[in-house]
DNA sequence: GTCTATAATCAGATAGAC
DNA sequence: GTCTATCTGATTATAGAC
């Protein structure tokens, strides 16, 4: 039970992967994930006991890899503003959505076990933001009255608020625009006594 | 058609927007609308062709609703900066997610019926922020380097990306700290040479 | 305009053979 | 471990009486 090295197992979970960035965690019913895996009704029941635990590792694989690509974002190499723009400017898919909070929505989040690695992922992102703002800070970096740590939750904000309003105006520069705004927020509160 | 004064309508229409708003699209059916509103299988589908057509007029009434209070808020009496302020402070219910753009990740926003009130609402807002920042910006009380539509465009998705760090940790205090941050990086960068 | 009855399809899951 | 067959209830809609 939930052993790797099953071929139909990982055929089930990578296909789940797909579907839930896709349409969603309601929207992808264990029939779209069989006819996409190619295995069979029995092979899912086999492994998981239901949906939800499939979609529970789906999900777990899935913030694993968003966290190893931010991790390499945030490279201790580079100076903490610059690894905070680069993670600001990224290429997305803006109309896709975030591949992890677009469930924010859905009743899923309502289930410890699917919004765990949700909340992990968007958690972790804040995490690093904000110890690289203290670290600017630190420096004499950041303008007074800026709070580290509510700068970096406003920062994710845009991000996650960013993939709305290119949904909501099915336009990927709305995104744009709103990525660029935090980024000269973030030059303007930060150049001061840089 | 899509004539007031029938009551089973109004009931309808009531009721879908009562569950878009807590289950989103998808997950409202026209039975559960039937069960709420007391209405009949039959007078839906006299009112209506069906499930979307219910749903479009449900979200306009929402966006019409809502921009009514949006306009409320930016009251042309009230310094343009303390409308901004006004609006990123208002109370909300973080954990229900956003009367309208709650729908962004849904397969709806793909049917321009239903984007469009949801990117009508959106774009209101940010064209009321736009609008006030310039003012701002005209009273030479914006900092050098900003502009107001970028700046205008952050705002809205701070507060659209608060509601899903909210949903994510299931933690209103997620949405205030997002909000938080836009407050003191507002002062900022209005400030210095207000 | 409103109702109840019915239908076709799909959702999520179980049974049991191989 | 994997498969096909089957099951129960929900979804979205249609039919036709009142």
């Amino acid at each position: 039970m939930a052993r790797p090295g099953s071929s139909k197992r990982e055929a089930i979970v990578a296909a789940t992967k797909a579907l839930l960035w896709e349409r969603g965690y309601e929207a992808t019913s264990p029939r779209d994930v069989l006819a996409l895996s190619g295995a069979g009704q029995g092979s899912l029941y086999h492994h998981f006991p239901g949906k939800r635990e499939v979609a529970a590792a789906a999900l777990a694989e899935m913030a694993e890899e968003e966290i190893a690509v931010i991790d390499g974002l945030f490279s201790p190499g580079t100076p903490p503003l610059d690894r905070i723009r680069a993670y600001l400017t990224r290429e997305r898919q803006a109309l896709r959505g975030c591949r992890l909070a677009r469930l924010s929505n859905e009743s899923a989040m309502e289930e410890p076990a699917l919004r765990e690695p949700v909340a992990a992922y968007v958690g972790h992102i804040q995490a690093r933001l904000r110890a690289s703002l203290e670290e600017a800070d630190a420096a004499g970096g950041l303008a007074p009255g800026i709070a580290p740590a509510a700068l970096a939750a406003m920062l994710i904000a845009v991000v996650e608020g960013g993939y709305v309003l290119a949904r909501v105006h099915w336009n990927e520069a709305a995104m744009r625009e709103a990525i660029d705004g935090a980024v000269q927020v973030l030059d303007a509160v930060t150049r001061p006594r840089a």
